[in-house]
DNA sequence: CCAAAAGCAAGTATAAATACCTGTATAAAA
DNA sequence: TTTTATACAGGTATTTATACTTGCTTTTGG
């Protein structure tokens, strides 16, 4: 009987996850014997596994826990340090160049869109296992126009912001005036502007639009 | 032989809609009989088709096509206007109350995230074709909380913004003052303002802040 | 224990955004 | 044609945000 390939899987929508899941169980040669809600525990959990999976499918957008995000973008960055010989597909909602390129430069062997046909998905596996990377028609177009570029971190340096600032930031995004959020805080209007001069500079915006911008890609706010 | 309760499924990502649809044909009870991967088309088809699903599962974040959107919350109303006998279940990425609310006002049977366990979903079918409606503890608490306000249309009444105001708001979301913009498309900033005003009011935001809200939670600028 | 660093609060001056208003050109409706 | 509506451009006055600076307090590291 020929080897099963192995799957990991890392997801945080538990349907999604199940439902890949499920798809997967129809290929013979397929087998899934590993599965993750969260980036968090990933690594520690497959050094103490006796199995590891031969491809791991990485969710791009793994939620953060309470302060701290811990993306796919970082997965991929700590497979590829701890368990080289684990194939990385990752798995995204969106069809970004940028993204795309970043993340086979940081070790990803492959990108699927999450728009794919489950077949496609088949394919991506058995490919990455047999020749060590899937790179389609989209992601060889991402490459190609990236090279030479820098490529950009998703979750850019995770500028630490403190309680303070965070709390502020929140009320910026919901529409709320410097005077407005002083009196919810009691604080002066003067120390909420001292707060959003820090923000504006801690994350490298020169407005509130960049403020919201930044609050919405590193999701500390609500949507 | 018992009848089977027939289901139909709107959700845009592939991968996704195949992984409910290897879910559920995992009750023998339950036959998937439709299948769309955009709203548009769904009435449509809907009223030329002999079988009508008993229970649609439908995706709350659907994609718009080119200009016109047309979200899940649209299908929804739509849905029980012309097909008042089919039980409507939302399927959320996200638990906000807000929108739970609203979805259950405008017709909806059900709301369940995406987080789901896949046993609940199948609970879910069941019980809101038997009985109605499938009202969890957390779909429970958020009508609870909503009662009386008046609740807010995820995509607010689709004002539709001018081609002009278009280029203005992504400018903004880009975090370009007025008076640039207005450098970048030959007209005064005082003009740029005006535009700005207009966007405010057609938005109903009260701020940038709100306009870039606006712009994302639309897909009109990119992340 | 003391010095350095950093969070928090607040003030002044300037730049920008927002509210409110007017006019013109264009296109659809009466 | 005349009316009506609206996209677009521009203006003035006011409010709000941003830039720069200062002092107080807590925390950190040598």
């Amino acid at each position: 009987m020929k080897k099963k390939i192995t799957i990991g899987l890392v997801e945080d929508q538990l349907l999604f996850r199940n439902g890949i899941h499920a798809i997967l169980s129809g290929w013979e040669d397929l087998e899934v014997i590993y599965e993750s809600g969260d980036g968090y525990s990933v690594i520690e959990s497959l050094q103490k596994s006796a199995r590891i999976p031969d491809v791991m499918l990485v969710d791009l957008s793994l939620p953060p826990n309470g302060d701290k995000p811990y993306s796919g973008e970082q997965l991929t960055i700590d497979l590829a340090d701890c368990f080289p010989e684990v194939k990385v597909l990752i798995l995204s909602a969106h069809q970004d160049e940028k993204f795309i390129a970043r993340l086979i430069e940081i070790g990803a062997h492959g990108y699927l869109v999450k728009d794919s046909d489950p077949v496609e998905v088949y394919q991506a596996i058995t490919t990455v296992y047999e020749k060590g990377a899937y790179i389609n028609h989209m992601t060889l177009m991402a490459i190609q126009r990236n090279i030479g570029k820098r490529t950009q971190s998703i979750l850019q340096p995770t500028s630490d912001l403190t309680s303070r600032e965070l709390e502020v930031l929140g009320l910026v995004c919901q529409q709320y005036t410097a005077e407005e959020i002083g009196e919810k805080l009691f604080i002066s209007v003067k120390t909420v502007n001292g707060h959003r001069a820090n923000l504006l500079l801690k994350t490298g915006s020169r407005n509130v639009a960049g403020l919201v911008m930044y609050a919405l890609r590193n999701e500390l706010v609500k949507f």
